[in-house]
DNA sequence: TTATAGTATATGCGCCACGCATACACTTAT
DNA sequence: ATAAGTGTATGCGTGGCGCATATACTATAA
């Protein structure tokens, strides 16, 4: 069997033959066979999907429960007085769901609802000291467990990864209220010159002065 | 007040100056005022946390329940006759969840129980040829969810950034459970030459011939 | 001003996935 | 052969969750 027959019998009745690659893309590529960046994606997702779970494993351990409770109280230290609505949104919990983790962090005494300054019908959330305290337990695991996950690169290479990070959640940045999904587990004092604050400000919201929370 | 006192009282009374940063670091950085790292590591993180959630609510979205359902089924396209144990860690779930799992897919005739080829008590579970119908489309929806998180990359850009997070991968293995679990959405065709099989493989542990899934 | 619609929060209710503990089947070591 | 270890299955209780609804308040319109 000559190499040539051999090659396209190959592409003829492998898996990959019929998923799209062809032969140019087969002869040009060096250590990734195919050129239409279905390794690339692979392995990036399989990278942020565990950095992922870290993050959210790592957070929540350090909360009071598992759950959204980690993201409620790294929420509302970043944005003090939040609404009961944009930290349901924000923790991605229906409303009644989020009412009810309100309602448990507030009996350990973690979170407090105060009246609203204007809206009588809205309640704003703030941290009590304990909150404050678990909450920044959540947010140095959570840097740990980053600074520990990319402690292999080079500072320049971090710098490329946050450039590309940066740019690449501007551009995704669809709404107020995915903004709050973003940023649940962010360390506000962290974030200078925050990038999701600059886009929405750039797009007219203003997040810092938002006070319906 | 002349400059030298402003920026001196800024440094001492501002939350920044309490929290690590110094004089030094502020006229040495650019954008980044604080050289540490702190805001590459929170622009990374909610970076990696959208995205990772992208994938988990894209892909759970097209299987037939959310949870772990989508990930069972990726997982065990990628590893077909897996063991329940073995599915378990995967997913994230306790034994006795991946079996009551297991039973909702099965009853859906998603997945099928088989008898295990030497071992009387594992099972080895497969993907009907509706569940791998059903894998597809969460597999499909993950890669489309990655291309469109990245899609205003440079290729050059992709390539760095596949490079970093193979790098990152490898060095962050811990275990051969745990590698199930990271690659647990992946897209088995698409993984030519897949950096956490290499990485396990050069530590002796190989995870393509393991019978006992 | 009154009426109506819209919004924010709270709660009754039921569901279902989950984990713990246990039971059973089978394998391996002594 | 007995004992210890491992994989799977199940009874049971728990708890967070969403749906639908009730209540309070705001905003708009006649």
């Amino acid at each position: 069997m000559s190499s040539g027959f051999w090659l396209a019998h190959c592409l003829l009745t492998t898996p990959r033959a019929r998923k799209g690659f062809n032969l140019l893309s087969m002869l040009g590529a060096h250590k990734d066979v195919a050129m239409d960046g279905t390794r690339d994606r692979n392995i990036f997702g399989a990278f942020a999907l565990m950095i992922g779970d870290d993050i959210v494993r790592a957070s929540s351990s350090r909360a009071p429960e598992a759950g959204p409770a980690a993201s409620a109280l790294a929420l509302l230290a970043h944005k003090p007085g939040l609404s009961i609505r944009m930290l349901a949104v924000g923790v991605g919990l229906s409303h009644a769901g989020a009412v009810r983790l309100v309602d448990r962090l507030a009996t350990e005494g973690l979170i407090e609802r105060r009246e609203h300054s204007t809206d009588g019908r809205t309640r704003s959330l703030y941290l009590t000291r304990a909150g404050k305290i678990a909450s920044d337990k959540v947010l140095a695991s959570r840097d740990q467990v980053i600074a520990e996950g990319l402690s292999i690169l080079k500072p320049r290479e971090l710098k490329i990864l946050c450039d590309i990070a940066e740019r690449v959640l501007r551009s995704r940045l669809e709404s107020l209220e995915q903004s709050y999904r973003i940023c649940r587990l962010c360390c506000y004092e962290g974030c200078t010159n925050c990038p999701i604050d600059a886009e929405l400000l750039e797009r007219g919201v203003d997040r810092e002065n938002d006070d319906d929370g």
